[in-house]
DNA sequence: GTCTATAACCGGATAGAC
DNA sequence: GTCTATCCGGTTATAGAC
């Protein structure tokens, strides 16, 4: 029992794949239209033509939908960054682009992933991004800033460089958060939040390296020491 | 119908005042034994010697019971910090012991406030803290910071002191999350992140008036600018 | 192992009688 | 303002078919 969110993502024969696939798809598309609530697991499964046992047979909860399809953005996210780490050496244009497209590929689902961020705020929730059971994507999530970072023309050398991917991740989260809130036109304060925002954080990582300001420097490696992000 | 939340605080009898009371106090003190999803409304109204339906008169949602204990917190809040601002000038001093006291009145109930931070994911939500429904009391807790601001040793002026007692909700907000996710022991990991991020908020302040960081400066009243946050 | 069908459980929320 | 009965939807249980 208990298997973990990889290996429900692994049924044993091909037809059971696809059984899971026809769920996910149908219900993403419900989801995208009447918005997560409105739809009930009776109407995924009705449309579906079966029974709701086996819905339930292949998602835990009605949440998990959500989170497979969380899943799968990973993995374009992926793969649609190492094109653009490929194109430019740049490490703000790579942290900058990263996030564009994370929200790019969750723009047409924006209703339905407010169901996903509200496990962010619940300690106990399997599915929390903070959680143990999640932590593989959780890494693998945090990667991509490595990988965004490494080959950069990023000139910062020292303790801190080694917890900008987790930084990174932590930044983009409030970015999203703030994104899933914005009401504005096409999300557009929360393309300029992000521009403006990541305009700073570059000036200060310049900024670092004078020598009159090893004091901030220092203070900042202290907390991140102490604060263990895990 | 329709009543905001302020509204509802105020039942027409004294009875009636009672009776709420009652339920509030009674389903706290469950939510604090048993956790905020083990207890149900049944339970509760049990407890009070009613009928569900009673309870429902008088709480809209069971979130909202939790919400009217943050109603609640936010009252004594504003008490506590203006004996502080009495006792000590200094910004930094003031900010701290303001968010301290916060989670020091937070801490008993903590398990059961997860209920409360989830609903800050999601965008739709009556009790959302950026919600307009709550408008009033998001105010509120942003003056605590204005107060907190004025008439302290703090040397910055211009255009960003203006933005500083929402930027420290804000602030205090991101704390409270990673408390509540905190697993060590009496959170003291979040007081470390508190004491030392706050050291270098307020480095970054005192530095914001060399005039050879005027470009940052520039960059940040922009993004302010940009960024209306409401 | 993959599913159907159906009933039932549970708990939040509501309706409507009194 | 308070009660009882009911709805609703997520979830589970059961029993069986392929």
């Amino acid at each position: 029992m208990n298997k973990t969110i990889e290996e429900m993502k692994n049924p044993k024969t091909p037809k059971a794949q696809e059984t899971r696939e026809k769920i996910f798809r149908t219900a993403l598309e419900m989801f995208k239209e009447k918005g997560f609530e409105k739809v009930t697991m009776r109407e995924i499964a009705k449309a579906c033509n079966m029974a709701v046992g086996a819905a339930y047979y292949y998602f835990k909860t009605k949440e998990d939908i959500v989170f497979e399809f969380y899943l799968h953005t990973q993995q374009e996210h992926e793969e649609e960054t190492q094109k653009i780490f490929k194109e430019s050496k740049d490490v703000q244009e790579r942290i900058s682009k990263t996030i564009t497209i994370k929200l790019e590929q969750f723009a047409p689902y924006r209703s339905m992933l407010s169901a996903l961020f509200k496990i962010a705020g619940d300690p106990g929730h399997r599915l929390s991004p903070f959680s143990n059971e999640s932590k593989k994507v959780r890494e693998e999530a945090i990667d991509i800033f490595r990988h965004a970072i490494e080959g950069s023309n990023l000139k910062m050398r020292g303790e801190i460089r080694n917890y900008l991917p987790h930084l990174f991740w932590l930044y983009q989260m409030g970015i999203i958060l703030f994104w899933i809130h914005d009401r504005s036109e096409n999300q557009k304060q929360s393309l300029l939040l992000l521009k403006n925002s990541l305009k700073i954080i570059f000036q200060l990582i310049r900024l670092s390296r004078i020598p009159g300001l090893k004091k901030i420097k220092q203070s900042a490696i202290e907390l991140l020491n102490q604060t263990k992000l895990n």
